[in-house]
DNA sequence: CTGTGGAGGATTGTTGAACAATTCTTCAAG
DNA sequence: CTTGAAGAATTGTTCAACAATCCTCCACAG
């Protein structure tokens, strides 16, 4: 039996079909974390059908996935709003960071090469986006750095459970009035942590450690006024 | 207006506070993790309708849920399988729980006075199921166990990501072939891990590490052969 | 002015049906 | 025994309809 070329570039279309309802979390996906749509606002199925061009089926099993990650929440009967991070949520958030990327800057088995190069790369990212002062950008390259340190675990399971963390993360971001300020000065600190992981210094686990209750801190004071 | 008392419990049945979808989740989720529906069975949309006596629409909304949580597998155009756990699998949600775990017991901060009780009660139930050789529920309540010691934590966040990790890994239980064997040994070593723990022994840490290594090696050693 | 209550509209929850696409089953022909 | 194709069974997706629930508005009594 031989095989035609031309077949299987007829066979990727079909592909696209089960990619449905996934390509319809990804757009919502990316305007929530991108702040188009910010924390609070209520998702109508109707609209986002007529806006997407789907059906209310295909959408719904769409928010299933992001209810999942925790970037909307269900009320019944009432529908889907895009999560509002509370400061007692914040605190727990930070939590679970001290646990996973203290443990993985710690150990000392297993390089996790992948999970040091997403740390590189989002750095470079950040600093090239702090001098336009796309501030943005560089809340995005900050979580992206750390979740580059929790993917030196090398483990498929634990990237996938702290994603919802990570997103919650840059909700949170969302909600901060003044993002320069606090952006600025954690870039230096994620260098500082870069470099000394890769010199194996074993304070590093003490270091990262202060650096998140700093943040916890910072974070949980500034979106404190927003109480809706 | 007067309450009439009777009148309340009637009306609780028809009262439905959660969606329909996320009860018939629950109920599959329960006939899984009991091991009603083994590892490997695939689930037809149109028997479990019936039985269930609900829509396509809501069972596929249902499906979604035990999709997230990695319960079961979707095959296109083929459908939904029970998920039946690998030993890579198996390596990646010891690997999780090693640092999960261990960061529980270390912590000096916090007591968790809800997970401390959740170990208890576990124990006492998995030795009560151990008597009467019901090792289905020694492994649940061997789950439970560490379970509460993640929970020591006292996250709400990392007990919800954790989970898929406990769902998986009684999964793992359920294609063993000699149950007996393998939960009598850790039914004493959960027992001296709670004594440990509660005397504030700081070697406990080492010695739930090694706990889980064992575990790790000889379940994915008991999986081995189902190769399907 | 306040707030109480209800009518009506808007939105979600659930069902059933329909059709296309794909996979599985069966069975005859080589 | 293998091959191949027709037919059945199952899934992927959309649509329309109805019930249940929530929200808005307004009249009306105090």
């Amino acid at each position: 039996m031989t095989i035609d070329p031309g077949r299987l570039d007829e066979a990727r279309l079909p592909l696209r079909r089960t990619a449905l309802s996934s390509q319809v979390a990804a757009v919502l996906r990316g305007s929530i974390l991108h702040g188009d749509l910010r924390p609070g606002t209520r998702l109508i199925e109707a609209d986002l059908c007529s806006a997407l061009a789907v059906s209310r089926n295909t959408l719904r099993e769409a928010f299933r996935s992001l209810l999942e990650e925790q970037l909307i929440d269900h009320a019944l009967n009432r529908g889907m709003f895009v999560h509002t991070p509370r400061p007692e949520e914040v605190a727990d958030l930070y939590r679970c960071r001290r646990v996973v990327e203290c443990a993985a800057v710690r150990r000392s088995e297993a390089p996790g090469e992948v999970g040091l190069a997403a740390m590189r790369d989002a750095l470079a990212i950040a600093e090239q986006a702090a001098e336009v002062e796309d501030w943005l950008a560089v809340g995005t390259a900050d979580i992206a750095f750390h979740a580059g340190i929790a993917a030196l675990h090398g483990s498929y399971h634990l990237d996938r459970l702290m994603a919802p963390i990570w997103n919650q993360t840059r909700l949170a971001f969302h909600v901060m009035d003044d993002p320069l300020r606090f952006h600025s000065a954690y870039l230096k600190r994620n260098l500082a942590i870069l470099n000394r992981f890769e010199a194996g210094d074993p304070g590093i686990e003490r270091m990262l450690h202060d650096y998140l209750c700093d943040a916890e801190r910072e974070l949980t004071a500034a979106i404190q006024p927003l109480d809706d």
